[in-house]
RNA sequence: GGCCCCAUUGUCUAGCGGCCUAGGACACCACCCUCUCAAGGUGGAAGCACGGGUUCGAAUCCCGUUGGGGCUGCCA
């Protein structure tokens, strides 16, 4: 195979989410192994939807998902000129009408009809193009179109059933479908790698693109469709999956990549932890599953805890600055001390899923005031008849001991001894004294960072409580 | 309604006629490890939608049924 040239052409209507992401990553990993050329067009021929924001939106999150693109972004609104002249082409050669139908109309009309959509009321009335009439594209009323798929086969549509469609606005917009061909037709577009939503007017951009004639059509990959757990169709405004929305809170984009790409395709054995360069080694359109795939954002969480505890320590920590600063942080900015994020940083690692949720286990280092929750005081310190004789005792001896975390973990061990209870069990009324909850990050190694100043105020704090 | 697509555990998948008493992973449960929580380890429950064919042999091929989805817009 020649050079492909693939397309990836989203339309600036709402947010951009994952199912469009695995549609771009596909068409990406297609392109990169073959050497070919990814093309980003934005199909915002839709006036009254499209906005500017939404196609910021698209771009920065192929941008953080490293789907890069050759050439573009196009903008179809930029484009008009070569739809009109299309749309001239396909007049002049009878390939279009003009119709002044309405729906209300159309819809008397067609009751009950035997065959569906359009009935070609207006097909021979020879009407004038222009304002208030909308061009229709005469479909054959007999044979068939095939659409060869790399993904489906072959799949036939009689002619006799598609309507003849509308391409044309009244106002003169062009429409998706024949925007959509003119511009694959004009980039050279040889795969059309794109949602299995599009099949049933596949057959509508190949009569049209054959009526303009002169170039050989491209090969069309359908991919299945991301769904949500009600498997309907992942929607923009129904589900709540937009990419940035997981970049906001600390997913990282190889996981992302990697969960995405095993949405419908796999490598064909065990293997699901792949590399970018291999994902593009071994992605083929041929082993693309045929059945919606529903996004599962725990399966996701996985992978990303997985990618979380793999980045280098001082990776990690760089990685996660940008969710302990900024409007986001429970602390004022200028308590943040990344030397101690560092310090605990392999602790942290290991116990987060998302990188937004490191904040929550940092806190009791940089809260201004530090507040220990109201819960867990009720339930580890108040309700605890031991736990003001384990606080007093812990201050008396954390006042004096090393302060390192085997000096302190053997000091708790001895209150421990000495009150015949698990250590598991007296670290609790010390750890929300100091760290303010009864889960977190391991307590030794927390209070070392804490410093030995504030553990002790902490410490004296809780006992005045009691 | 019409057309089209799809169908392996709750979920993502491996399987492309014998290697399957169906493999891996997420989630779930139990146990181990353990200073909490995680992480990690071990084990468990859970699936070829149904019915006909074809074949010596079917999760795999064919047909039908059922179920789900998509399209059916002067949206994309």
């Amino acid at each position: 195979m020649s050079q492909p040239r693939v397309r990836f052409a989203p339309s600036p209507t709402g947010y951009f989410h994952v199912g469009g992401a695995r549609t771009a990553l596909f068409n990406w990993l297609f392109a990169k192994r073959l050497g070919g050329v990814f093309v980003l067009r934005i199909e915002d021929t839709d006036r009254e939807r499209s906005d500017e924001t939404w196609t910021a939106g698209i771009l920065d999150s192929l941008s953080w998902l490293g789907i890069t693109w050759d050439e573009g972004p196009y903008f179809q609104s930029a484009r008009r000129g070569l739809y009109d002249a299309a749309t001239d082409q396909l007049f002049n050669s009878g390939h279009l009408y003009a119709c002044d139908c309405t729906r209300e109309a159309i819809d008397a009309r067609t009751k009950g009809a035997a065959t569906p959509g359009y009935d070609g009321y207006c097909a021979d009335r020879g009407l004038a193009r222009g304002p208030g009439s909308a061009l229709r594209f005469r479909v054959p009323d007999s044979g068939e179109t095939v659409v060869h798929d790399i993904v489906r086969g072959e799949v036939v549509f009689a002619n006799e059933l598609i309507e003849d469609f509308i391409v044309v606005k009244s106002n003169g917009d062009p429409l998706f479908v024949l925007a959509n061909v003119v511009d694959d037709r004009d980039m050279e577009i040889s795969h059309i790698i794109r949602a299995d939503e599009h099949l049933p007017t596949t057959p509508k951009a190949i009569l049209i693109w054959q009526a303009l004639g002169g170039v050989a059509l491209p090969t069309f990959a359908h991919v299945p469709v991301l769904v949500n757990e009600k498997r309907q169709k992942l929607s923009k405004r129904r589900d709540r999956v937009a990419v940035q929305d997981y970049r906001a809170l600390g997913y990282l984009p190889e996981a992302m990549v990697n969960y995405l790409a095993l949405l419908g395709w796999g490598p064909g054995d065990d293997r699901e932890i792949l590399t970018v360069d291999e994902l593009i080694d071994e992605f083929r359109l041929e082993d693309v599953n045929l059945s919606p795939a529903f996004f599962d954002e725990k399966r996701l969480a996985h992978f990303n805890g997985l990618y979380i505890r793999a980045l280098p320590v001082a990776e990690f920590v760089s990685r996660l600055a940008p969710f302990l600063d900024g409007e986001t942080a429970p602390w004022p900015d200028d308590r943040l001390d990344m030397a101690v994020v560092e310090a605990l940083a392999p602790l942290l690692q290991e116990r987060i899923a998302t990188l937004a949720e490191a904040a929550a286990m940092l806190e009791f280092l940089f809260a201004d005031p530090f507040v220990p929750e109201e819960a867990s005081v009720t339930k580890v310190i108040t309700n605890d008849q031991s736990a003001s004789a384990i606080l007093l005792e812990a201050a008396t001896q954390f006042a004096e001991i090393d302060w390192t975390p085997a000096a302190l973990r053997s000091a708790v061990e001895s209150i421990s001894d000495g009150l015949g209870q698990r250590l598991g069990k007296t670290q609790g009324p010390i750890r929300v004294a100091a760290m303010g909850r009864s889960v977190g990050l391991p307590l030794f190694e927390s209070l070392e960072v804490l410093g030995r100043a504030r553990t002790l105020a902490r410490l004296h704090e809780a006992l005045h409580r009691i």
